[in-house]
DNA sequence: CCTGAAACTGAGAAAATGCTGAGAAACTAG
DNA sequence: CTAGTTTCTCAGCATTTTCTCAGTTTCAGG
């Protein structure tokens, strides 16, 4: 059974040492992604044009790129090929717009690369990206770690499979995305902002009474066996831990 | 981005690294091709032009070459005799447009050769050059590996022949594709882009409703036996398992 | 033990997601 | 050319999921 601080161990550690690349002309949305991103580890430079881009690859010779398809001098798919075509054997993740979607993105996922449509959340921002590395083979991941454990808890990224104690617990995409933040972030306390930032949207506008409701949910699937892991800590957060060791 | 690890997280279990040389002037074609069989497992190199293909071949002793029939310089059936002649024992996937003749085609390969016509999905390409590799001999597949199975279904890629518990099941080439990339996948979650990019045609345009009807297609002519074994995850995508252990 | 703020939870409206049948369009084999 | 497949679109229906809201409970500080 891997204990807590393995498994924050092997989620930090495993993207330590990738350097990311974002490239997004929107300012706002390059810093947000940035921020996140150096925030779980990753080494993050960021670039608002094609070419920029293109010119920081050479030197920073990033493992992964998030890459904005509209740009304003070229679009992504030209800066992916044109790269490529250097020599540079980057995944590459495309963020779309919603409207933008099934027109030219299909045929993007084949290499390995993936897309994310945005509006999205961070947490799967993130998960995308490690699935990503973990593919192309930047970092290293043994298989059973598509696993994360907590406790009796056990989350299975590939198979999407979330069991306490052997049993499987049916969650909806939410309650999954909320479970597995807790989880990565276990045994330390998140905000409810915190999560509304991950979990989320970030262009959700409702208020963090959402994030109450789905740690509700949550409790009754997974919390109905014993010990309760889901801690409340008043004025602060959420807590997900073992029963108070002292 | 060529790595072993690659072939193992695609998942992709019959794949030795066998050298593939793609010739195609169209680099976005060539592009995508080396890309994806890079993903697969295999070691590969593009050229543009006959002459180039001539050069490259020279030091890289491709097993396979993926060859568009119409080049720049000269057709792709000149390029594959010179080859030839040069000594170099390779087979070919040739790549047509839709128009071609078939019979020209079908009376100008050769042996163990085989054609694909353009737009292809990516699945049938690396599907037909395994194939060709492995009547040519460049790769040993055990005999059972012509055969995928998952529970009591099964899927010969030689015959083209599916079987549930014994039973021959009549699907459609698509229907076909389908079924065997999600046993390919068995087990894990695949989402509908992910399933769109791999059994469809690169330029299909459609939206992912059509994933929809096609599931729908093969549960009615494999899941009519029990145990069901196509399963949604709502907001995810699909998994082939066998029922829930609890 | 009181009290106000914070958190919990059930109910239900609104939105999204997925399934399927019907039928049009494209393709294939005689 | 015709008949039968196969592919693809679409729209109605059934659920599930998301989100809001308000009444209730819990908690910490006085």
């Amino acid at each position: 059974m891997t204990t807590l601080k393995e498994a924050k161990a092997s989620t930090d550690q495993s993207t330590a040492t990738s350097r990311i690349l974002v490239v997004d002309d929107e300012n706002s949305i390059s810093e947000l992604i940035a921020t996140s991103l150096k925030f779980v580890g990753f080494d993050v430079r960021t670039a608002a044009t094609g070419a920029a881009a293109l010119q920081i690859a050479e030197e920073f010779k990033p493992h992964a790129l998030v890459l904005d398809v509209m740009l304003p001098d070229q679009n992504g798919f030209e800066v992916c090929r044109q790269l490529r075509s250097e020599g540079h054997n980057v995944g590459v993740l495309f963020l779309t717009a919603r409207d933008t979607v099934e027109d030219k993105i299909a045929g993007l996922t084949i290499g390995g690369d993936d897309y994310v449509t945005k509006p999205f959340s961070l947490e799967e921002l993130v998960a995308r990206l490690r699935a990503l590395l973990r593919r192309t083979g930047a970092i290293e991941v043994a298989p059973d770690e598509e696993k994360i454990r907590f406790a009796d808890l056990e989350l299975n990224e590939a198979t999407h499979e979330v069991r306490r104690a052997g049993n499987l617990i049916d969650l909806s995409p939410t309650e999954f995305l909320l479970l597995r933040y807790l989880m990565i972030n276990a045994d330390r306390v998140v905000s409810k902002s915190q999560i509304l930032d991950h979990v989320w949207q970030y262009d959700f506008r409702g208020d963090m009474g959402i994030v109450e409701t789905y740690v509700s949910y949550l409790r009754k699937k997974i919390d109905i066996y014993d010990p309760p892991l889901i801690h409340t800590i008043r004025g602060v957060g959420y807590r997900l831990r073992l029963p108070a060791k002292k």
